[in-house]
DNA sequence: GTCTATATCGCGATAGAC
DNA sequence: GTCTATCGCGATATAGAC
């Protein structure tokens, strides 16, 4: 595709743009349709013409970031799981989930204000937790198979594993006064690899 | 107290109970203040002689939540910081955090879904996880003052430990189907004790 | 497709009788 | 203190000209 796009798909981008800095700046919630409108510098009725819903607005987005995702992992995966008991590969696992989270900051937001918005009992988080830890579960079943001892279920285990992270990604302030990623990373490594009880 | 109360007390009290019951079912945003109202049998104007809003509620329901817990902790804390690294005493902590969690479900669901509707920006959630970390903290930070070494920074480890129980207590659905107590609370203490590396 | 103007509505909050 | 009735605002969504 060219630089050059129509009209359209100008307002379309300029649309996705805004509402990607404002989910970040002050949430998926907090943020109207007519804030993103503004922000982007069209009119309130011209959202309508590109997306049905704020809701809508963030499916796309989330298609987004999976194009984007599945460019840049293709071929990437070797098929062969990994070992989450070695350190570096641990760290490796923790680093990846941590950077799309970082990277994608604006729709893990939403994604997540979204599921939450939904209430506990429908399930939507629980659900969201899931698929997002679809990887980690799986090399904990391989493990599992291969005789090692786990703390508990795979599904449960990955699934808590995936909930600090979310977490903490979504709570910690991004920037300036926190923590460095390299430290965030580094802490979840240790604690992940070796539990409180030490190397 | 006796058992018998005023009409203006029991007008609290059915609006406290039923906000409670609705805040789990339905979570703490989907619940408008009329429909607390009409789950209590109350006429939608009255709440407001007894709160201002439904945040002034929320406020209301963690003080009694805390009055409950002071009188049930009373004389158990014992100042003595114990030792994480205890199998037997990080389960008993991991339990009883647990267990919090899930007797006072619709506050902590109310407050989890409060700090989140701030936006991330605000920092609001990572208040709150420091807020309810701080026993995690102290007793981390006594580890490291011995001498033990630590995944990272007390507080940050704190969160991490903390972000995951938040995360999984609101996230599970709570009835039937899915993981006992005391399967959750076993996964968890496994998980941050030996951590992935085994034993 | 984009704009301005406006219809519609849910819901928080208040007024005033009882 | 509780009730019924209503106001007013913020935000979604639509109508219709350009």
């Amino acid at each position: 595709m060219g630089v050059r796009k129509g009209r359209a798909a100008q307002t379309e981008a300029a649309l996705k743009a805004a509402a990607r800095r404002l989910f970040a700046e002050q949430g998926y919630l907090n943020t109207k349709i007519t804030d993103i409108t503004a922000a982007a510098d069209r009119a309130t009725g011209s959202f309508y013409q590109h997306f049905d819903s704020k809701d809508d607005l963030l499916r796309a987005l989330l298609a987004d970031m999976h194009a984007q995702a599945g460019e840049a992992l293709a071929g990437r995966e070797d098929g062969e799981p990994h070992d989450l008991t070695d350190p570096g590969q641990l760290r490796e696992h923790v680093a990846a989930a941590w950077g799309v989270m970082r990277e994608n900051r604006p729709v893990m937001t939403a994604l997540f204000e979204s599921a939450m918005a939904a209430g506990p009992a429908s399930g939507a988080l629980w659900e969201r937790l899931a698929a997002d830890t679809v990887m980690f579960r799986e090399h904990l079943e391989y493990l599992r198979e291969r005789g090692r001892p786990l703390p508990g279920d795979p599904a449960l285990v990955a699934a808590a594993m995936g909930g600090m992270l979310s977490m903490l990604g979504y709570a910690l302030p991004p920037g300036g006064d926190g923590y460095s990623d390299g430290e965030v990373i580094d802490t979840l490594t240790g604690l992940l690899l070796r539990g409180l009880a030490g190397a």
